[in-house]
DNA sequence: CGTATCCTTGATGCCTCTCAAGACGGGTGG
DNA sequence: CCACCCGTCTTGAGAGGCATCAAGGATACG
């Protein structure tokens, strides 16, 4: 079997795409989760093979490159990865954290190279399902591409919520924001949503929010003082999270 | 036949996926080309239908809602539309601009429901290929829902670039972006890539860039100054592109 | 235990937003 | 056909949020 009953019984299930938590919660890596979730009846053999396919990088280490020749699609099942895209003049915009039991590299598969950067956060444990073994299982299971549509189509509300956030919000809403998703993936794989542990530095933080590291720092600080949040350097533990929604949307401070 | 050879004439066919234009450039309307490059064969009468089922609005009707339940796929032939998306608190974030020959609403179609706005910016002419229907042609076309992958990257990678836009680059960078690639993509129908005319106002594109509307206008005025363009309401003219690509680069002005 | 990296806080300045007022142009009705 | 009106565009003045520069402190790692 992929996973054991003991680690099944340790992992929430997303049951199908409809789950919210889809395809974040997986019992041993996302794909098998991707797989199981259109198929039953799929070819285990192949399957297992898949998964086994594993690999561990070290902090710093690149998954792969903009431009390289798409290879595969990662699951990841321990540790995290941040992806970005550069500027030609070498600035670089961090586009997301991928954390343990979700998908990545899937929407560049089609252009058949990378179109952005991958680099682990942490020691990182992924499955690498190959590309060519990819296309197997299309032909082996119907249903396939369409939840490969499903997760870009949830890739594109994300992104649409990126640009909304990059766009509009203002610093401490968009850090609100950013906390509240964490937690939010966190919980759906039964890990807890209010004790956090980031991989990424204040830097990465502020990168991917538009913001600065320094300003990073002050709004955590800030969050702080309003208790609304208690920190030891990357341990953030969220003590208000109705309040912490409350300023991602915007409304305005509201004493008592 | 879908097209007169008239029309075959006056306007770039894109050949497959892989040609820039895709799928912005097509004879007839995007739907037309989107079957005809997965498979020759296609049964063309049922193709016939889907593309006649036509549709105009006026400038402000909405094609669709936020949550409204998945309609169809949308090609428009001649006008734009605009789509957005919305905060909690009642903010809009613009999040795309589409012109003739390009398809919408293709993202939201797994989740059943549409994930944003869409809004006339002039008389919008329109195929409507409903929901149901396509259902069909994927069942008649092996290859449609692989060309749906391909066009939600591509709409991945642009979501990437916009993001790169918002968090790090500044205002004169983020209009010359934004005129560049409004003439790239007119370029492909066709349309002269030099002359602009713009269908959205300089609010909306302050939304679209995340930038004040008193903003965009005070650096219209600063590219005018420079004589990189000229402009007459709406009637832009991209005298210099290469200054223009230099500046979207963020490339720092280089006075001779 | 030294060093590199990351985090934090302060001071300063600037880019862009906001508020405000006027100009321009297109559309409409008389 | 003209005058009016309203939406859009433009420009100015002022304020503010955040970036930048700078320096010190904490932590992790070899």
């Amino acid at each position: 079997m992929l996973a054991t009953t003991s680690s099944l019984k340790r992992i929430k299930i997303a049951k199908s795409v409809d789950d919210p938590c889809f395809p974040i919660a997986c019992s041993d890596c996302g794909i098998y989760n991707l797989c199981k979730a259109v198929g039953g009846e799929a070819d285990l053999s192949l399957l297992n093979t898949l998964v086994k396919n594993r690999r561990t990088y070290k902090r710093g280490e690149h998954l792969f490159s903009v431009g390289e020749p798409y290879r595969a699609v990662f699951a990841i099942r321990t540790g995290s990865v941040e992806t970005s895209v550069l500027t030609d003049d070498g600035r670089v915009q961090v586009t997301g954290f991928h954390i343990a039991g979700e998908l990545m590299g899937l929407n560049s598969f089609v252009a058949n190279r990378y179109n952005c950067e991958a680099r682990a956060l942490e020691t990182t444990s992924v499955c690498e399902v190959p590309f060519e073994r990819y296309e197997e299982l299309v032909k082996t299971i119907p249903g396939l591409q369409h939840q490969m549509l499903k997760i870009m189509s949830m890739e594109i509300n994300h992104h649409q919520e990126m640009m909304l956030l990059l766009g509009k919000k203002r610093a401490e809403e968009r850090l609100a924001s950013f906390l509240l998703n964490l937690s939010r993936r966190l919980k759906c794989h039964g890990q807890s949503d209010s004790e956090l542990k980031l991989s990424m530095s204040r830097s990465d933080i502020g990168n991917y929010l538009g913001l600065a590291e320094e300003t990073v720092c002050r709004v955590i600080s800030r969050f702080e003082e309003e208790s609304l949040i208690s920190t030891q350097r990357r341990i953030v533990r969220l003590n208000n999270l109705d309040r912490l929604q409350a300023i991602s949307k915007g409304i305005p401070a509201n004493p008592k």
